[in-house]
DNA sequence: TTTTTTATTAATCATTTGTTTAATTCAGAT
DNA sequence: ATCTGAATTAAACAAATGATTAATAAAAAA
């Protein structure tokens, strides 16, 4: 019975992603995630042996279905790299859109221990994707300026997510409600690619 | 006698410091702090009251002294927009390089508590500095490209700001050691003001 | 020097927290 | 209906953690 499939697990799951977006490891009890999930606390070792290889599974899962969803965009043969630019900035920041604590939370627990985001599969290739070479194909043709490829990925995430992980702080000080900050971030799917190219231009 | 005055606060100081910026409020103890400055874990309460006041000190001083160096540029009348954006980039990578752990350290602290945040006095004035001021200046005289001013203030600070936020990640990634990492921050200081001044010409 | 205040220490307390256990309930197979 | 293994529960354990206490040492004031 697969609809059946361990009603509580899940639930455990769900509750354990919600805190540890919201406060961190460290920051989240076993018994928080009890509670929230409405199990008994015994019920997280039985499923899932201990808090830490709870968190593990969440962290795998959570970054494997954020980033699967990214790869094939900028590694996609057929389109233009101005194209993957744009695409990728409207994924991005409808993902992050739906869950805008994750950046946030990837990079600080990751940051101890960045070993382990490295057993995913979809990490490594960017330097090396289709998006790079034609950028360096760019640059050979004179179109853009040469800068590091590198330089060029990190504007392109720098300006996507970042204003997701200072939200709170731009909301307080902007006085901005969920729905305006959400609209300024659908303004930018549109404008950073527009940034991004002139920024490479000549 | 001022030179002698609480050598072991200071040194309590120090330790939170160094352990908070690199786990946590909620993955630092206060053994942890006790040990890694060497004092008796009461002189931690003796001092400080709570684990927490003596978070909020520290949090408070770092960040006062962060945003201090920051106000007097972007509010000077005799620099251009330029020169401003130029210093800002200058300083802004220099702290950081010197305490790569701060951004990432400050925007999750303060990510469910930004009203502290606001305590600051320097905060608040970003978006009626000089800096945006010369902006919608521009923006009047047909030379830069009309967004929303917070928009441009976003893209300078997350230019300068993520690729530190994502340094354990790039630097796991790239193979990159620290000083090679520096030395990339260090090309973004005259990269970034470039590319700011591109994103808003027209 | 004597007294008083301040700083430091080791020991202890009271909770919290991750995990385990042993007993009980439940569901499917026989 | 009975048996068997999985799921669930309440209780407990052991270690960790923030904080306090009472005794002692050191420094300052008298």
């Amino acid at each position: 019975m697969d609809s059946n499939f361990s009603q509580t697990e899940l639930k455990i799951k769900e509750a354990a992603k919600t805190l540890f977006l919201k406060k961190g490891y460290s920051g989240t009890t076993t018994r928080d995630i009890a509670k929230e999930s409405n199990i008994n606390l015994a019920m997280l070792n039985y499923y899932f042996r201990s808090k830490w290889k709870l968190f593990e599974i969440i962290m795998f899962e959570t970054l494997y279905e954020f980033l699967s969803t990214m790869v094939e965009v900028y590694n996609d043969p057929l389109t233009s790299l101005e194209e993957k630019i744009e695409i990728c900035c409207s994924r991005y920041i409808d993902k992050t859109i739906e869950e805008p604590l994750l950046p946030s939370f990837v990079l600080n627990e990751l940051k101890n221990n960045p070993s382990s985001f490295l057993k995913m599969p979809t990490t490594k290739m960017i330097m090396k994707s289709e998006l790079i070479l034609q950028y360096n194909e760019g640059v050979k043709k004179g179109i853009y300026n040469k800068v590091e490829p590198i330089h060029f990925v990190i504007n392109i995430f720098s300006l996507i997510v970042f204003p997701f992980m200072c939200s709170p702080i731009m909301m307080k000080m902007e006085n901005l409600s969920k729905n305006e900050f959400k609209d300024l971030m659908e303004e930018r799917k549109k404008l950073i690619p527009n940034w991004i190219i002139q920024m490479i231009k000549k």
